[in-house]
DNA sequence: TATTGTTATACTCTATAACTATA
DNA sequence: TATAGTTATAGAGTATAACAATA
């Protein structure tokens, strides 16, 4: 017998990890900094709090990661033009080439596990993924108040 | 257009991730150390050796995680019968429990999870998820060869 | 006053290297 | 010699609290 869903479900995350990681050995990149790449490369410069958020980390854990990837050559804080006490971390050319290919070898292996799965079977494994995510999404929310629930429950 | 398949996998690690640590808010349990208890649930009472190749950590971390969890009261060290150099690392009635109740919530989890698909769905989904797992696999099989492969060579 | 980011401090997890005790 | 585990040391990531500069 087949090990149950859950476990594949698991054993799935643990090999995109495997994935994600084997593409940086070698390098001073963890998996964090690699985080904090990654999303400087979808939103654009951006300021220190803002990748806190983005990040779910306090901003001196971002200061911490910053730190090292200036040290590194991968980023630069540069004067935030509106706002003093803001600065605004920037990607180096060399990081934005190495966030490009990580974009590519995303869409190279979107292309790879879609092509894994029979095409008649696609649509029902498409629409059973994302029940599985929306029931997941519900069964978080129901016990674990966001913080904006918290903050409002606070504020009555 | 909903977000690609790839991003719809990752998310659900995110989510799967957030529900396990949900789990042990304010113990003292962090997710290295739960993966241990949760190991020895699994298998029994184990040496540090084993625990280090289960957990893909050195031994020395697994010392430094079994510290941890003495002080705790969640597991304890006893001499192994057979072999005066090492320990079994014993989870304590405490962790048991503890480790119980996690297995059921994993199965909770697994029916909550099997509902949410349509049942015409689950099939394909089923099939379309071992596709993915077994392409993943190949993947990194191939670009990443194992430690017993690499031993293998350096052994010609 | 509130916000942005840093300094100061501490804890956890991880690793390598050297060492002890036992096989 | 080889193995199991610990001591010693170091680096990364995280957090809270106090502070500086700016809004």
């Amino acid at each position: 017998m087949s090990s149950a869903l859950l476990d594949r479900l698991l054993a799935t995350s643990s090999l995109l990890q495997r994935d994600m990681q084997r593409a940086f050995v070698g390098t001073s990149l963890s998996e964090p900094r690699i985080h904090l790449l990654w999303v400087l490369q979808q939103v654009g410069p951006s300021t220190q709090q803002t990748l806190a958020e983005k990040l779910e980390v306090t901003a001196r854990s971002v200061s911490a990661l910053v730190d090292g990837l200036t040290a590194g050559g991968y980023v630069v804080r540069r004067p935030h033009p509106d706002d003093g006490r803001a600065v605004l971390v920037t990607l180096t050319p060399l990081a934005a080439g190495m966030m490009a290919r990580m974009q590519e070898d995303h869409t190279a292996l979107e292309a790879a596990l879609i092509d894994a799965v029979e095409p008649a079977d696609r649509p029902a494994f498409e629409r059973g993924l994302d029940a599985v995510l929306a029931r997941l999404g519900e069964l978080l929310a129901a016990e674990a108040p966001s913080y904006a629930e918290v903050e409002a429950r606070r504020g009555r």
